[in-house]
DNA sequence: TATGAATGAGCCTTCATTCAT
DNA sequence: TATGAATGAAGGCTCATTCAT
């Protein structure tokens, strides 16, 4: 990794949890130097413009999250332990898997009316989060460790809508109470379908 | 109702949807300007400054969520079709309630660590909006509607948070296509516990 | 005149000697600011943006010119007295009609690959000139003030491009004296053609 | 020629089309960065800073042209054929002898007030051209070419003159019309003066 | 009550310049 | 000789806010 390769990676890290926090419009580039020590003119050497920053700031956060879903994951064996796994990850929405809150909706809501480009990211997130559930599932089912009547397209997006949702409501409420009984009712319904 | 109040009255009405849609560090008071049509001047007669028109934006917009829930249940004799209106309310995410989506996420998100006094309102109206279904279902126990071993509080959290996460996911996607599975579900839980 | 309007006037007249001084790129909205006493902020209520404000400067610069000219020919009666009253406007180019310089020339050349708006109003200008000089000859002729065979529309590029030349040698010079040969030349040529 | 000497060459080769089309403050490094293929570093080395690189590019600019004048000149042998050589030089302002306009005419606008240096370059060649064609003038009326009375410093000045507004008068127009109807005239009045 | 002229801080961006490598 | 990482001043522009009218 060149000095500039470097460069490029400590501003994406620094940056990433002050767009996830303060929302893109509401980040200055002058956050940015403050959180880099680096100039202004330093930052766009990187990133051509603040859209730019913003849209690898918006890609370096996603992959960040799939990486820890992916790690979550691997270190399980059965659909079950996965599917547990993959809740445990968003457990915690006053200490996120990434710094400053989800950013599906963070990015997502701020974007819906001003990005399209940040919109289409989100979206696809959004949609391959549903898919690795369903997928999970799926992959029980073929095991015999599932029942093989359960609707795994419903229960993936009432799952990821529930967590999404846990989230939301733990941020506002500034604990985790309620995300503990949302994942212990997700918990619950994926043991009932245990064969 | 006075000039002055309808003045006040207008500027709410039509800087809502802006606020909502933009954010507000994303709204600027030239669009306001441009909405109500009035001066920059005009403007500060009825708001001091900025931050507090946003806080009086995001009652009104709350109230206007309640409204248009308290109208939807009033209609409703039962606690089943109570719960059923109230998840029709939030039924079409891509024409919401109140316009530029929930006001509840949206507000949320962006102050997450902004402001704390729309932190605070986000949070009262996301602990009633719980407690609102939480009471519709101990109702409809009471009445004999519904089976007495119904945890009603974990079931008024986990309906919210679906219904949140499913407008997170509708707008991402642009359609409702999974707002409909998410409502299906839940009115299948509910009749599950009809006695 | 309301005072808005005063303000754009003044905007105006004190930009234009600098636009036409420094050029466009040369010149900083700071140069302005100085030159007006105005703040930044005021300047963009009157104009969209620099290059807006240099447009319109233009305009400026080239009325401001055909009024020097509009007027010194009025005074004149003949043909031939409005020939040498079109020349004694452009007699002095250290001491020219519109500060600065010749805004024709000045505007030109930068235009030339820089602003199609620009350049476009400087042809205008510049064929108009043209074509004024031609029309007082042809009057002339009419009139039976000059020889009937004068090719007008020759002479007219001959004589604007001339004065043209001569205003880009004295400055480079920083004296008149190239201009003085040139206007005895263009009177010399003018009297011959006298019936 | 060392590989340094050509790399400076290279430079001041590539940047005078660019100084004489966008200008010197409409110039940026990164516009030589691009023309040149070399980086920010290089051009420091050869040149101390944009004021020197401007100057350099002036100086090789009002060369090239010396150069193509005396080329012209070279293939002639009476003074009439010399004259007619040096209009044809200047005879297609679209398609310039130096790329981009005419350099006097060009930087001449702009150094005006900006730097006494090229004010004084520019001032230099002006005189130059003029007493180049006095001097030919000259020549063949010594070499019983010329009618002896004809008053060639006058007339040195008036096609100097000429044919910069000339050049104006196309480039602002786009076309060379205008040149045309010039150099005819110019061509007239020298062979006017033929014995 | 309402306007609109004016401000100034702050934003994003560009650019000439420097310097370690 | 040449690079490219980094700087910081300055440029154009936006925007919340003020205030005389």
């Amino acid at each position: 990794m060149t000095k500039g390769e470097a460069t490029r990676a400590l501003i994406l890290e620094r940056s990433a949890p002050i767009f996830n926090t303060k929302g893109i419009a509401g980040t200055a580039l002058s956050d940015i130097m403050e959180a880099t020590g680096l100039s202004k003119g330093a930052l766009y050497i990187y990133f051509e413009n603040k859209e730019i920053l913003a849209n690898a700031v918006v890609d370096y956060s996603m992959e960040l999250l799939g990486k820890k879903v992916a790690e979550a994951l691997n270190m399980q064996k059965t659909a079950k332990g996965k599917l547990f796994a993959f809740i445990r990850v968003f457990d915690d929405p006053m200490d996120p898997p990434v710094a400053g809150g989800c950013p599906m909706m963070n990015f997502g809501t701020e974007a819906d009316e001003q990005s399209l480009v940040i919109k289409e990211k989100v979206n696809q997130v959004v949609n391959i989060s549903q898919q690795l559930i369903a997928d999970l599932i799926k992959q029980g089912i073929k095991d015999g460790e599932f029942n093989p009547d359960w609707d795994h397209q419903e229960f993936a997006t009432v799952m990821f809508a529930m967590i999404e949702g846990g989230i939301m409501i733990c941020r506002a409420n500034g604990n985790n109470d309620k995300m503990k009984l949302i994942s212990a009712n997700l918990k619950k319904t994926i043991t009932a379908q245990l064969l």
